[in-house]
DNA sequence: GATGGCCTAATTAGGACTTCCGGTGT
DNA sequence: CACACCGGAAGTCCTAATTAGGCCAT
């Protein structure tokens, strides 16, 4: 059993390669990847900015950081979110990494007060040392891709399903996907503040133990991504149950709608109860959380956000890694024909990979003018909102590089050219600044 | 014309569920 | 009685690997 202190969870920043890079953006500074985004609706995607009024909202307050307490806004922003959850097409989880995107980059007063990082030091379990975002801008030799094309080989074993230790290894045929695994929604859930407490919430962060709290909203939220109406608890609870064989999840005896991950990706959010929405723990469902998430306005998707989400989607042609903390031993424990040990190469997609690259923040060109532009940006104070002086000062000078029209092509990425319509410059070494409580 | 490389579409294998079911426990 | 939970069995869906065939250059 891991002792709390045995635990840690760390940042993908924290272990970012800085070899080659030598630049004005040391570790103290975020790399940010900063895209053009065409349109202000990918915002959108995002329930938490599902209005065009909350976007012109955001431009002119971006860095509210003052907590949300009224009891009466609280509820309005759960039914808000629960409403746009449901509404949530993540045919390429774009919902949830643009929310993530906005959770690094607080967009919403309410995120950037929520989010509470739990990071305890000491043991280290998974190679923390590796950089998390392994070789995310290595490229396939060319010649291997081809190599493959002739020749016979013995078919290649498919992917297994990561598990949160896995190394992602994005091939070139996963642009569009749009796999999530279930266990990875539910990560991502849990790391979602629109649902956790509210519908998932952790009872035992550092073991892995959660709970779903409103089993029927969790299961129609995950039927919705499935684009499975008829999605159930008894449904996904089978899912559930064929992650106990994979060792993937454990159930906790004796507990109901409680399960434990097995392992843990290193760089979890971990959304605890006291970090804005009321938890309301019916265990018997009970919760007003039905009407808010009715179904009658699952079908509302339009075609248009669908395409949106298509044309948003972002190339994945990196590889990327992460570290993971083996939860303790569960409560219950099965035979797991796989051990996690043997796992622990597992490849997958990075669309699929709980941390995504795509989670980093996306930064419109539209932000950074407002970043550039807001005195009250601006007038962050370093010692209050660390980092978010850290991200404001960045995205200044991000800002100003490109205002000053970067000719020299060096943050231009190979991507580009597949997407003329996105101006992705990278900056290296990738990374991430995410507010947190323990920041201010 | 033969050979080989490249490209693309079709096929196939397999993973990850999904659905259904009967049963047990709380 | 409702619900959670279990696991077997069969099915679907999706994706990646493989294969076949056409085109082109040498």
């Amino acid at each position: 059993m891991l002792q709390q202190s045995e635990l840690v969870f760390d940042f993908a920043s924290d272990h970012i390669n800085l070899t080659g890079f030598g630049g004005p953006l040391d570790s103290d500074y975020p790399a940010v990847i900063v895209e053009q985004i065409p349109h202000a609706h990918l915002l959108s995607y995002s329930g938490l900015a599902c209005e065009q009024s909350h976007i012109e909202d955001v431009h002119q307050q971006p860095f509210k950081v003052e907590p949300c307490e009224s009891g009466d806004e609280e509820t309005m922003e759960t039914l808000v979110a629960a409403d746009s959850l449901l509404n949530m097409d993540c045919p390429d989880t774009l919902s949830l990494e643009q929310h993530y995107s906005e959770t690094f980059l607080p967009l919403d007063d309410g995120i950037s007060t929520a989010v509470t990082q739990v990071t305890v030091s000491g043991g280290i379990v998974g190679g923390v040392d590796q950089p998390q975002w392994h070789s995310l801008h290595t490229k396939r030799p060319a010649a291997q891709l081809q190599s493959k094309k002739r020749g016979k080989k013995s078919r290649h074993r498919r992917a297994e399903s990561p598990t949160p230790d896995i190394i992602v290894k994005k091939d070139k045929y996963n642009k569009g996907g749009n796999t999530l695994y279930l266990w990875q929604f539910l990560m991502e859930l849990l790391q979602d503040r629109q649902v956790c407490p509210r519908y998932i919430k952790w009872t035992n962060a550092q073991a892995g133990i959660f709970k779903l709290v409103n089993s029927k909203a969790v299961a129609r939220l995950w039927g919705k991504h499935k684009n499975k109406p008829d999605m159930n608890y008894e449904t996904m609870g089978r899912a559930l149950r064929y992650y106990y064989q994979r060792g993937i999840l454990n159930k906790v005896e004796g507990q109901r709608l409680v399960y434990q991950f097995t392992s843990l990706p290193k760089d979890m959010i971990y959304i605890t109860d006291g970090d804005g929405a009321k938890e309301e723990d019916h265990d018997n469902n009970s919760c007003n959380d039905e009407d808010v998430s009715d179904d009658s306005d699952d079908s509302t998707i339009s075609s248009s956000d669908q395409s949106e989400e298509e044309e948003q989607s972002i190339p994945p042609e990196k590889k990327i890694s992460f570290n993971s903390v083996r939860a303790p031993a569960p409560q219950r424990t099965r035979p797991a024909p796989k051990l996690l040990g043997q796992r622990d190469t597992v490849l997958r997609s990075s669309s699929t990979s709980l941390i995504q690259e795509q989670h980093l923040p996306i930064v419109s060109g539209e932000m950074l003018r407002t970043l550039h532009n807001l005195p009250k940006v601006q007038s962050l104070k370093p010692a209050g909102h660390a980092s978010v002086f850290k991200t404001a000062q960045l995205l200044g000078s991000l800002w100003e590089q490109q205002a000053s029209g970067d000719s020299k092509g060096a943050m231009e990425t190979p991507d580009e050219k597949s997407h003329p319509g996105q101006k992705i410059s990278h900056v290296e070494p990738l990374q991430l600044v995410r507010l947190t409580s323990s920041d201010q």
